[in-house]
DNA sequence: AGTCAAACCTGGGCGC
DNA sequence: TGCGCCCAGGTTTGAC
């Protein structure tokens, strides 16, 4: 799902095409998506998109900021004259064109651009606030220092080896969700973990806290390399994730255990077990991962 | 601090 | 064919 490499895609996308244009209106479809006066962000223009874990925020000129968050299957697509009437994925294997049933924001920019919000499960948000008062929303408050993402443009607060080390070593909980917890690290997510693991050949039912030196540091670099991948690949677009021009991404096509119960180990050959952690899907090699 | 569960949603996939 | 049920997952909240 949108996890770090998909939210720095989507990131990376809005700020080529968004920064510089200004909101002329903002048409709710789904009020529950939004919180805050559209009046706030009406006539004025973007001047920087930022991503902080699976959380973006689009900076206005007036002191306003938009802090989204796009959860498991909202999308954020900037169109213009040139991409007007491609058919987006929606879900799995639904395709529409611009806006649809499942369009629940449109933010009319100048230029005849605009820019959709589009949520099948409606799970996302989009929170307007002051730039200085982004803090204070319980997401961004909260959030854990990030994961590293290769190639990325991610600058602060970035989790290094030693840190990751020590949240690992002092932790007692199961080592997968714990990799979960945005407080503790950010912009992980359940795919990139399950075959963060798969790579790193550990158990994800293993307390954090029996994972040697060694173990720790092949699961720093195993989760880098699955990361890097998936932001290679442009994301996983196994559901409904697009990037900011509503292109897929095709990380799904790389995944190694994710998904994947009952079909054969990249590795061994046996087949993949599915489990439940943590309430969330878990698939692993009970052979390879010890 | 940890663990767990329910809630938020909808459409796909399943069993009957 | 169609109904009912379960599932997917990133937070968020609340309970123990």
């Amino acid at each position: 799902m949108p996890e770090l490499p998909e939210v720095e895609t989507i990131k990376l996308g809005l700020k080529q095409y968004l920064v510089g244009h200004v909101i002329e209106k903002v048409d709710v479809k789904l009020q529950r998506i939004v919180q805050g006066n559209t009046e706030d962000i009406i006539h004025t223009r973007v001047v920087d998109v930022r991503r902080f874990g699976k959380g973006l925020v689009i900076d206005l000129q007036n002191g306003y900021s938009l802090g989204i968050h796009i959860k498991l299957t909202g999308q954020l697509i900037y169109v213009d004259k040139k991409n007007s009437t491609k058919p987006i994925k929606v879900i799995r294997n639904t395709f529409s064109t611009l806006p649809n049933k499942w369009t629940h924001v449109i933010f009319y920019l100048d230029k005849g651009a605009v820019l959709y919000y589009n949520d099948f499960r409606q799970f996302g948000w989009i929170k307007i606030i002051k730039t200085d008062e982004l803090q204070k929303l319980v997401f961004f408050k909260e959030l854990g220092p990030e994961f590293p993402l290769k190639n990325s443009t991610q600058t602060q607060n970035v989790l290094t080896f030693d840190d990751f080390q020590n949240i690992v070593k002092n932790s007692k909980t199961v080592i997968k969700p714990l990799l979960l917890d945005q407080k503790k690290i950010s912009g992980l997510g359940n795919i990139y973990i399950n075959d963060g693991l798969f790579l790193a050949k550990i158990d994800p039912r293993r307390k954090a806290n029996t994972l040697t030196q060694e173990e720790i540091k092949t699961l720093f670099e195993s989760l880098e390399t699955v990361l890097g991948k998936g932001l290679t690949y442009g994301g996983a677009s196994e559901l409904s994730f697009v990037n900011a021009l509503g292109e897929e991404g095709h990380y799904q096509d790389h995944m190694l255990v994710y998904g994947k119960a009952g079909s054969p180990c990249p590795t061994c050959g046996k087949p993949i077990d599915k489990i439940m952690l943590g309430g969330r899907g878990t698939y692993f090699c009970p052979n390879c991962q010890k």
